[in-house]
DNA sequence: TCATTAAATTGTT
DNA sequence: AACAATTTAATGA
């Protein structure tokens, strides 16, 4: 019941740092070559497996990663919010996509084609710039995970997924305030609605959040990420 | 604009 | 998982 996707692909664009570097033209030329899809909460944006084709971009709503654990429990590599950018590892390497995605709530989400994401690639310097600054973000933040993750507690593991999401150099768009519901962190952060509620609680005890009905509101996104550890 | 109702979300057990 | 309480959104007078 989350409001139907409103933001549109030139917005989204406007607002990544990639893009703004790019002459009117060259981004409107780009902005033609990538298709828009809507997708219902629940449902697959891609699976795993499948070919890689797309650079995979957020425009409106909220998505996480999935991997299948051995035990075939499904663990929630990351969340990726508004403006966030995804699949470029597997584009790069040309090999199939190594992790589900699916949509918490409807989404909007654009598909750049393999063609203009290598033209960016060869052309654009802030390009090129913006997926080093990611790739070694993405780096940082799942070093930190392996690391702590076992000897976390919930609390810490949905510190550490808001503080993921929160990510202002992956993310500069995404305001502190997140229209996010506790059951959506939850699976985020792979755990029950109930268990994010008192995590978010004792959040917010600790001055790092404020909740609020149906969002939250970030105050102190590095104490987040110290209190989960990455 | 206000009151009523339904739906969504949250807090608790 | 189930329940009650609270908030928001929608509807109509």
């Amino acid at each position: 019941m989350n409001a139907p996707p409103a933001q549109n692909l030139g917005d989204m664009l406007r607002s990544s740092l990639w893009a703004q570097s790019l002459k009117p033209a060259e981004l409107t030329a780009i902005e033609a070559e990538i298709q828009v899809r809507h997708c219902p909460a629940g449902g697959f944006v891609c699976r795993k497996g499948e070919r890689v084709a797309h650079w995979i971009g957020v425009v409106d709503g909220l998505v996480k990663m999935t991997n299948l654990s051995a035990d075939g429990k499904p663990t929630t590599l990351t969340g990726v919010g508004v403006g966030g950018w995804f699949g470029e590892g597997s584009l790069l390497k040309d090999e199939p996509r190594r992790y589900d995605i699916v949509t918490l709530r409807d989404s909007a989400i654009a598909y750049m084609p393999r063609a203009t994401f290598m033209q960016l690639l060869d052309t654009s310097i802030a390009f090129n710039r913006f997926l080093l600054i990611q790739l070694n973000e993405r780096l940082g933040q799942f070093i930190g995970r392996v690391e702590h993750d076992r000897l976390l507690g919930p609390d810490a593991r949905v510190a550490s997924s808001l503080a993921s999401l929160f990510n202002p150099t992956l993310y500069p768009g995404v305001k502190n305030q997140l229209q996010i519901s506790q059951e959506e962190i939850g699976y985020l952060a792979g755990l029950s609605r109930q268990r994010a509620n008192q995590a978010l609680q004792a959040l917010e005890k600790a001055g790092l959040v404020h909740i609020e009905y149906g969002g939250i509101t970030v105050l102190d996104i590095a104490g987040l990420r110290s209190f989960g550890g990455a």
